[in-house]
DNA sequence: TTTT
DNA sequence: TTTT
């Protein structure tokens, strides 16, 4: 049955990277998608979603290499939800979509010479300057073809 | 930004309608979408995803008439999500695809001299015959043209 | 890059499959969607899309068994173009949809005891009766468990 | 019956715009989506598809603001065919993406000072510096609210 | 005719 | 928690 999920949003957090014990990679991070428009009294409202992201495997390693806290990216997965019991035994559930293809929509122009995405007074991150392995691997991974569309078709027909 | 989710899937329940004060109409129905995949030891496994689903005015009524229980339903929509208490204070969260589109897979043969979708020995709706309204404005609304596509262009280009 | 189609139609024709020298396999087939509108004079009116559908490998296989001229079928792919010189000498240019997934929208009811998608007084299905192939692989493949996600993840998360 | 295409690419060109006799407006464009694929061989290959694009009235208007040759777009629509005949009498078909929503994935921070999206040496842009129209429509419309999701809900649920 |  |  079809389950398809499309989101372009901002990450709100540089993606949250585990490997598991059998070797398998995650990563987690959330996007706000924004949406504008006018209530009765003709005012513009914004009003934001916050959508949990799931990316296994290579995803998750280019995850890792490619998106950062701010940035604009287009998502496609499916919708899963899950149910649990938190520390007070209360059952809880969980919506996540599982993404089976990203791509950022970050220029490749933006953060160059920084290692944020947004570079802004307030800057948050701590280090600096050239050694930052995220900006090395955000520059290769950008210069190498983006072999993102494997994942529904690898041959070009 | 972009937030779109794409559903087939089967309906749980008949739609559940509500008329608020203000006049407004909403409809809330689940669709569980299947998924077979083969474990590791090469087992069929299948796996059940229960969406929430909500429509609002035209589209409510319209679901009202058309869908029931068992329908395979092709629903597209957005992703929201919200916060809320229960009644013991714990704060709790809704997953739900507001649908901006749906039109019934359900075959027009599917459910003739039938006021239930998938007629069975158990079957559960109470009244029955010819005069269930459900069972006529489905029949109608099938064979008048289907103004669904108006909600994305209603003119033909 | 992005680059997806979505369509739900029917299929004009059974689908037309070739082997290649190569071992290849290719069905080809076209579907018609349909939408209907208001004119400015209130008149409802019709419009037909016909597109052309392409599938390779194992969708082609599977097309071969499950889908019939008239079926409603469900397919996901990305917009393609050719060009290539006709017999005269002209370029023409053609625009086809390459599937990536498909799943027939046709309920297991339909077709039932006969050999045809829509039985009608002008059938046009030659042979008849029970040992239709395409009749015994439409419901076997139904009664399976349906592997198309495959195509996009398949493992179960 | 569905018929939906989605499309992130970038503009071969400025969008063509044309106002009818009857008041309407229609802007046309073609994208180019690019994929990169490994050959048998395992050599990368990269091939691109040329879409072209149909947008109508405050689309139409949107796009002859914001977008400019080079740049990345998001687009969904409807896929269409047509047939014409050419000057010699031969029939000929045409395939268009008639468009419901667009949105511009240009960084704003690109084409600051500058007119052109792209700036490069062998600059095509002839005239330069402050007044160019195009820029200051850009920029001022960027900053008001996107009211682009309109076409699907205007209401936030 | 674009871009990475 | 993001962005425009």
């Amino acid at each position: 049955m079809v389950n398809r999920v499309i989101l372009i949003g901002n990450l709100g957090r540089d993606p949250e990277v585990r490997r598991l014990e059998n070797g398998a990679v995650v990563a987690k991070f959330s996007i706000a998608t924004n949406e504008n428009y006018r209530d009765k009294s003709g005012e513009w409202q914004s009003l934001t979603e916050w959508h949990d992201i799931v990316m296994w495997r290579s995803l998750a390693e280019r995850a890792e290499g490619q998106l950062k806290k701010g940035m604009p990216v287009y998502v496609e997965g499916k919708l899963t939800h899950r149910t649990w019991e938190d520390q007070d035994g209360n059952k809880r559930k969980t919506t996540e979509v599982v993404a089976n293809y990203f791509r950022s929509l970050a220029s490749r122009r933006d953060g160059e010479g920084n290692n944020s995405y947004f570079p802004s007074a307030d800057d948050e991150y701590p280090g600096g300057g050239f050694s930052s392995s995220s900006v090395e691997s955000d520059n290769s991974s950008s210069e190498a073809p983006v072999s993102s569309d494997a994942a529904d078709d690898d041959l070009p027909f």
